[in-house]
DNA sequence: TATGAATGAGACTTCATTCAT
DNA sequence: TATGAATGAAGTCTCATTCAT
């Protein structure tokens, strides 16, 4: 894909990190994967080394020749995290940006920004949860985050610019602040959706976005 | 007040709930107003009941003769949880719904759920923020909400549906589903204003809730 | 009863302890009552004085009126022990020996003590299998034994005597020795029937006794 | 010794229970003794993991490396106690009766019997002393030696059977109930002379059993 | 490098005992 | 005198971490 070489040259800053993970020996990886099922299943302090262990099929030792401290295991999952979840984030909003806003309705690039995020958030569930979560104990696990949000923010606000100037979105609301509207929505949608579920009974996704993105673009009230 | 009155009738089920807080003795509500100041810095696992029983000035085995464990600690907090959060929202929500929208602009009346909803939040936000996290990890915890639920959409929905009728909702839009989306974007504008502040720089709330409420009522699409 | 006169003077030194009981006031009973209850079915040291409390009755903080630790608890079972079962074990002894021996047949006389003794015992097993087993562990509790029991030893040394110069017991053995098999015979008895009775289906108590006298008067060698 | 073998196949299924010694590691077994040790002592509820670590020479956490609770340390003195004490009272029990009641007087084959049976519980006494004690509050203690026991009054029940036909016991005893009284004098003798043994002061081992063995095979009383 | 037995600090919890009422 | 809430020392048990193999 010659898209993958232009959109890396974009960010040429998370190159490292994304690089990390190639040097990731198998064994490394498989402690990761089986720490994100543990602690997601009960949070990071409730989860035993020995439970990491047993779901990685090693030692519990062995966990500490690659991970000094139990929470330095933790920290260990921020690299997947940026590398599956955030650097796509990224990666995926510059392409949708760049390529759909030339020629395609702005309700159609925000459906498929919508569509795939929640996509992105549900299918790496338990690494996003464990993270949001002990990031509210452990705030410089949030670090990686707020390095790259800024970026997002100022693409999204680019993005936002470029469509008021077409004129297909109101001149009068602060760019970053509809962004900002619209990411709420998005993570109130899959927070909720997840966790109350079974009370709210959430249909099909691509019904629930397609109204969440209606009242988005068109507001609920009558206009008179 | 004689509208107080007025309520009680309307939730006479819910009464008993908001009375049994009035047993708790002194020292039990310390010991669960330390717990939650505790819980909501460290995170229930890494709290120590050490540190509560400090932080409620009583010693470590007094703690254990108010609740049987220390998980049982953590189940007392629905207690308060449901008479200072929980209860509040649907009494004020019918308040609202009953009073407000006889007379009053549907964006009055949003802005002032959303208002005073944050507001409600934002005080017990450690108790919040604690269940909400533990939550999901011992599911139990969400049982009383999961009851409270219910109502609430119900008489969410029969204050759209009313509003549809005068005039001032979309018709086309499913009432349980706006509601949806409304509370998403509270619970998204409260998080994230809480989590990421610092990158967002939040401004005056009630400049922040009418951009929200704009977007709720407008949309962000200019109409052709 | 002019024979309780006459027993009373030939243990004037017990009668003191007997004398106590008077005293002990109707709650002091229901402890020790209770402590004996609780005691015997789960040892002194997993017994909890919450449950003797609750056994007895009276708030746990009364047992420390009348008993200053709860090892004083135990001790305080001396009293009882001592009042219903060690004195009437010598009383009646005595009785049976100065009475019963004049004219009865030695057959008869062993009959009777074993009889009363093992009824006597299990009619205050608890009693006597908790200062038994603590026993083990707290040796000064055998004090009022030992000092009870040399007169026991003597008294029977003297009826076996008696008996040997009336010619119904073998001369060639040693009075002492005899009893002490004797008072192992019924001791082994209660013992094994009450701890293994599902799997030895000891049958009516006085068959086995008659069978245990037979051993004891005749043994089981066939003479040749 | 080629008796042993022919023992062993009389007994193919209780073989298992003794190999399973042998996997017991170094440490395993040091704690195992270090409880017997402290149990015997203080009791089982009053004895504390701390002393049984230091007695053992190992750190408290070891102790549980091997066993789950601590009431499952007492459960694991079952293993030594089947292996030492209750498996060579019934092969020794076996080999008596086979090799020694062919030509031997039933006199010292009993003697022989009483020698090595006190002297073997003499010297597992502290083991004896805490499961029999135990076994009082936690009856399945017991399941094993019920297991057992059955096997043993078969064996002892046949030979006492076989005595009668070669016209060494009385014909008009129960069998079962003869072996009964005799296990019941033999315990009676080793309890009492461990408990009270300073108030009856009992002198050379050989002389008592021959004094008791006497009694039993011939009775105290003079034949008229 | 991988292991897992051993460690020991420290967690939760119990419970005899005290003392203000 | 009787109470029972409060105490806090001490107990059982857990678990991250180390280290000899």
């Amino acid at each position: 894909m010659a898209e993958q070489e232009e959109k890396k040259d974009l960010l040429p800053d998370l190159e490292l990190d994304l690089g990390e993970e190639k040097i990731l020996t198998e064994k490394h990886l498989k402690i990761l994967e089986a720490a994100v099922r543990v602690f997601s299943e009960k949070g990071f302090s409730a989860s035993r080394t020995s439970e990491v262990a047993k779901e990685a099929g090693v030692s519990e030792g062995t966990i500490f020749n690659y991970f000094k401290t139990k929470k330095d295991l933790l920290r260990g999952l921020l690299v997947p995290l940026t590398a599956r979840v955030l650097r796509p984030f990224v990666l995926a909003g510059i392409e949708k940006v760049l390529n759909g806003s030339k020629d395609r309705e702005l309700a159609d690039v925000l459906r498929d920004l919508m569509v795939d995020r929640s996509r992105l958030i549900r299918n790496n569930l338990p690494l996003v949860k464990t993270m949001a979560v002990e990031a509210a104990y452990h705030p410089e696990l949030l670090e990686p985050i707020k390095q790259v949000l800024p970026k997002v923010v100022e693409l999204a606000t680019a993005f936002v610019r470029e469509e008021q100037q077409r004129g297909n979105f109101r001149e009068d609301i602060d760019p970053t602040r509809a962004m900002r509207v619209f990411m709420s929505m998005v993570f109130g949608y899959v927070l909720m959706s997840e966790t109350l579920g079974d009370v709210f009974s959430f249909e099909e996704e691509e019904k629930e976005i397609d109204l969440i993105l209606d009242l988005y673009l068109n507001g609920v009230q009558v206009k008179k």
